[in-house]
Order: structure tokens, then sequence, then C-alpha cells
DNA sequence: TCAGTTTGTCACAGATTCGCCATACAGATT
DNA sequence: AATCTGTATGGCGAATCTGTGACAAACTGA
């Protein structure tokens, strides 16, 4: 009883590689390169999990992701070129469980396309609510609320809290935070997450100066209090 | 105890560059500039990855990656020019593990490496806590406990004990620990590490004056006492 | 284009940690 | 016991790390 797959994009080389990827991985396999055959196809192949580019000729994968999303909750990994941070968070906005950046290795995307089918099927409820005592996180809306007041994040921070809170406890260097928030491209130096740390603190802190949720480690880096410490 | 890393191109500037930014990322580097020594370097200096130009005088780069592959799954990561969509899809039907367009950023190519790295040794567990008795050292959190209290510990206090815990039993020199826990190329008086270990001693041992689990050896240095002598 | 955001960088102040010294103590050696 | 070598400790200035405000650059959306 192997999964079947729907794997949508325009280029052909790349849609074969992913395809024999995918089938030696003992998936099965559809295909589709424009908008409206993928909708079709999905309705009638009714897929495990959707493996969607971006960008498509005729109908804009967000659109074809809508569409899906309209009557199913099926996995959705996004293919999204490496500059096009506004349509990551869109395509997170619309639920995609995970995304893929161009260039990509066909490797990766199996051992993603395996996590994703795990995360589902593993009955746990997908994760789109990150709760901490007073603070807020709704991925699906894209929203932030401290006891109850919605607060207007930026995206990156909105991306480090997110990040964080997923990691209660966890202590990331200000690289890993780089490369987790803004990908393996990133061109800044590190010291520019203190700067993202500072403005997202006065933002939901209570008393940015002695902050309870965003803590330092000193000589290391940042993480987000573990329940025990938010006491 | 830093990985190996081979980079393979005939292009000078780029492996000087490449290599610089490695090594000040703490790997160390072995290079080849053509096929057949990529492959002579491979077998004996046996690194963690290869970096590798697709075009190489000579034998060509897929062909390299085909011989490597043949009697390993180190990881690959292929640098491609830009336009060369084929090749880039060749390479990756090799298993390649991730892919760089050139030109690319020295930044960006290393914290690739770094991420291919951590993906490829993501797959053993590896141990996160370190335990002994009453004392939990937990390295992903960056925390320590004694008897369930959360114990607050300097950078240095903490990679020395991590690391002496990582081998109960054994005696290390104060130099040794000061390598392990600063790095190879580190100044400064080793008699510093007595300092550390005090202080260290008084946050997580019982009675400082009678330690029971970090260890003064006379006349050699300090070891993690091992399970039998904790009893 | 232009105004308003968002992000990256710099410089400096404040906080924390580290290295090292002087000295006291402990273990070895004769 | 006397002596010598090695280790523990307290403390202080130097070095390192972080927080912050200001500003410039990059980006967005009209």
């Amino acid at each position: 009883m192997s999964k079947r797959i729907l794997v949508v994009d325009d280029e052909y080389e790349v849609v074969k590689l992913v395809r024999a990827y995918l089938e030696e991985a003992g998936f099965r396999v559809a295909v589709a390169s424009d908008g409206p055959s993928a909708v079709a196809q999905f309705a009638t192949y009714q897929p495990a999990l959707v493996i969607l580019d971006l960008m498509l000729p005729g109908l804009d994968g967000l659109e074809v992701a809508r569409r899906i999303r309209r009557g199913s909750e099926v996995p959705i990994i996004m293919l999204t070129a490496r500059t096009d941070e506004a349509d990551r968070v869109a395509g997170l906005e619309l639920g995609a469980d995970d995304y893929v950046i161009k260039p990509f290795s066909a490797r990766e995307l199996v051992s993603r396309v395996r996590a994703v089918l795990r995360r589902a099927e593993g009955g746990l409820p997908k994760q789109k609510l990150l709760e901490a005592n007073e603070i807020r996180v709704d991925l699906d809306k894209h929203e932030v609320s401290v006891r109850g007041q919605v607060v207007e994040l930026t995206p990156m921070e909105f991306d480090l809290l997110a990040f964080l809170m997923q990691h209660p406890g966890r202590v990331f260097t200000r690289l890993q935070l780089l490369e987790a928030v803004r990908g393996a491209a990133y061109e800044s130096f590190d010291r520019s997450i203190d700067a993202h740390i500072k403005r997202l603190r006065q933002k939901i802190e209570h008393d940015p100066k002695a902050p309870r949720y965003v803590l330092t480690v000193f000589g290391v880096g940042y993480k987000f209090a573990s329940p025990r410490d938010q006491l």
C-alpha cells in the first residue's frame, strides 16, 4: 500500500528526476505540469501528498494550493525560488507543510516527503498554534498576540519567534537562527540577530530589560524559555 | 576533532577563497585541481564532505562524483555554472546532496556545508543528554542541573564539564582541556584551567573541598569520575 | 517615484567572564 | 621532619559578549 504523491511542476527535467527518486523510495507518483491539470489530477488521483512548484504557467501555484486546500487537508510541500521570501510566507499562510528552496537536492526532497508524511499520519494534529503562557502565535493567520492583544511583527521577527517557540528551551547560535529563518543564502552578519531580538522583545515582553520569554544564553545565543523557566 | 573537507576545483582563486573560509569555520581542508587527483585524494584523505566543481579538466566532474559514489555515501556539494540546468539535474541524479551556483558567496557555501553535514549525521541518534548520578547536562538546551536544580554555568565551565563527561574516567592534561574547549591554537596559561575547575566545583559539587565528580589526578590533570568511582 | 517599513550595521556602554597573580594548602620525596 | 613540587583559592584588571540607539540601505506598496 504505497502512498500516492502528486508532483506539480512545469520543468520536465525536474519532474523526471523527482519522480525517479520518489519511485525508488517506494511511492507511486502522478504528475501535472500546469495549474488546471493539477487541480484535476488531485481530484481523481487523491494523493497522500502534493509537491507543488509555485511558478506555474496558467494557474498560479498559490492559486492551485488555495483550491486544493478548499476541500482537503492533504500535506503540501512547496517548491520556491531561493529569493522569493514573499511567496514563501504566502505559501505557509496557505498551510503548506514544508517548503523546499530551489535549487534543491532530490535526496533532501525525498527525506522531507517522508518527514511530512510521518507527521501527517502520526495523528498529531498539525501544530499551527504555538502558545506559551500569555503569548500566542497562530501560524495560519500569521498573527501574534500577547495577553489577547494582537501585536504586529515584521516577517523577520515573526519567523524568529515562531522558530524559537517550536523548540522551547533549546539554545540556538545566531548563525543557526539566521540559517533557520533566512535559509542558507543569508548575507548578513550574525549580530544582526541581536537587533531583531531587541525589536522582538520590545513588542512581546512585558519588561524588555528583563525578558521572560526570549532569553539570552551568554556566549552561545538565544532560546525561548522552556515552560519551567517561565514560572 | 574538526571535519575534513575535500575541495575539487581548478580555479586557483576559487580554491583559495573557499579554503580560507572553510578553515576559518574550523574545518580541515584538502584540495585537488583535477579529476584523477581528486579521486586519489578522496581515497587517502577520507573527507567527511566533498565540494566538487562540475567543470574540470581531464576527468569530468560528474565522472568524479560517480567514482566517489561507487564506494562511499559521503555528502557531495556540487558547484555549477548558473545556466547549466542539465548539469544541475545530472548532478542531483548522482546523489549530490546540495549544489551551489557560481558565482557564489563563500559565506553561503560554508553555511551549506554546515547544513549538509548536520543532515548527514542527523541520521545517527546522537547523545545529547549526559548524565552521571545526580548531574545532568543537556547539550541542546545548554543546561546543567544537579539534583533537579538548574545551575548556571559560564561558557567555559559548561564546555569543560560537557567535555569531561563525554569521556568519564579518562584523564586530561590542562593543555588537552584548553585545546578541547577553546580550539587548537589557543594561547593562555594552562593554570587558568585550575580556576575554571574550582568555580565549576563550587557550582556542581556538594562539597567542593571533597569533589566526587570532577577529580584531580595529581601531577597529570583532571578527569570526570567514572561510574565506579562515584559509588 | 516617493513615503513608509523593514532590515543591517556601527559605535559605545554595561554586563559577564576569563586570565593571571599571590598566597595558602596538599601530596610526594628524601 | 624538612623540603620540594603540584593544586586550590580569592581577587582584580583585561578581554569578551550583549543591549541599545542611531542611522543608512534595502525593500514595499501606492
